[in-house]
DNA sequence: CCAATATACTTCGACAGGCGAAATATTGGG
DNA sequence: CCCAATATTTCGCCTGTCGAAGTATATTGG
């Protein structure tokens, strides 16, 4: 049985090894954690509108102009407007844009895949099932205060 | 058992539910991830040099330098000289930051409680278990090419 | 013992990214 | 047709990061 003073100092000491892995793979293809998850969204979804997009990422919509603007000009994004409504704009991958999340997929299989190397196939079950149970729980636990919290918080500053 | 695919799916599905979390409480407190774990290394290590909470955080001197003047003017560091080497700038916690880091605490631990909650003993048990056999097992995959690594790769654009 | 070099840190200037407010374009209702 | 509503972009400000140059102190070789 640990203390939450161990479970802290365990963490603090640990999280390196953890996250900075992911943070390589941002990097090797120099994309922000926000341009990934942009083109996560659009390999989902095929044509997202700027509007859900920015509700995914959850920021306004001028920063989803700026994210999707820097995509647009490494060629992974394309730009489209709907034709029902010619307001809204769609984006979604070029060619390009499938062969990095192509590779990129290939990266992130490639971890899991060590995942399932350490741990054994119960392990990884268990593993599973106990991640699984802690989402339901913080799940239940979110509904309550989410009434008409809009999608950020303003805190001022001094 | 699942594929890499459904994994990935179920983890783009989710992973706002548990890192959303700790981006509020970064933002309640108004501090940026540098800041927090600038302060954590403060409070672990008392006297902390510049070039060590540099490396600490994987960041140049220079940022380092303006984490901890934002933090000072925040009035929850100090500067110091060391005595042996007057060229050495060490920082430790004010009262107010020892004040805040107790806050800052007392949240981590209400969270972690509420894992407590969710999963029983002895699944809590088996998922600690289960994150330091990953832990070791990344741990020693990280050793090979390790050699001659800066502390951070430069990565060129176009 | 002191000039040259090394080390620890800060300052400066440039640049990227996020965001609110204003601008633009399109829709839909009266 | 006109006007409010909606979807998005543009603009300007601000924060944060970082390399290079600058400052202060330590160390070392002659």
């Amino acid at each position: 049985m640990y203390s939450n003073d161990e479970l802290y100092e365990y963490v603090l000491d640990n999280i390196q090894k953890v996250v900075f892995p992911e943070e390589l793979i941002r990097l090797k293809l120099s994309l922000s954690a926000f341009e990934l998850l942009a083109l996560m969204m659009s390999e989902k979804y095929q044509a997202v509108t700027m509007g859900s997009l920015a509700q995914g990422l959850s920021v306004p919509m001028s920063t989803a102009t700026g994210i999707v603007n820097r995509l647009v000009k490494k060629g992974l994004l394309a730009r489209g407007r709907s034709e029902e409504d010619r307001r809204v704009v769609t984006v979604s991958l070029t060619e390009t844009g499938w062969q990095m999340m192509g590779d990129l997929k290939r990266l992130l299989y490639a971890k899991i895949d060590r995942v399932r190397d350490i741990l054994s196939a119960e392990e990884f079950q268990t593993a599973l099932e106990l991640l699984h149970k802690l989402i339901l729980g913080f799940q239940q636990e979110g509904r309550q205060p989410q009434e008409k919290v809009p999608q950020r918080r303003i805190i001022e500053i001094e």
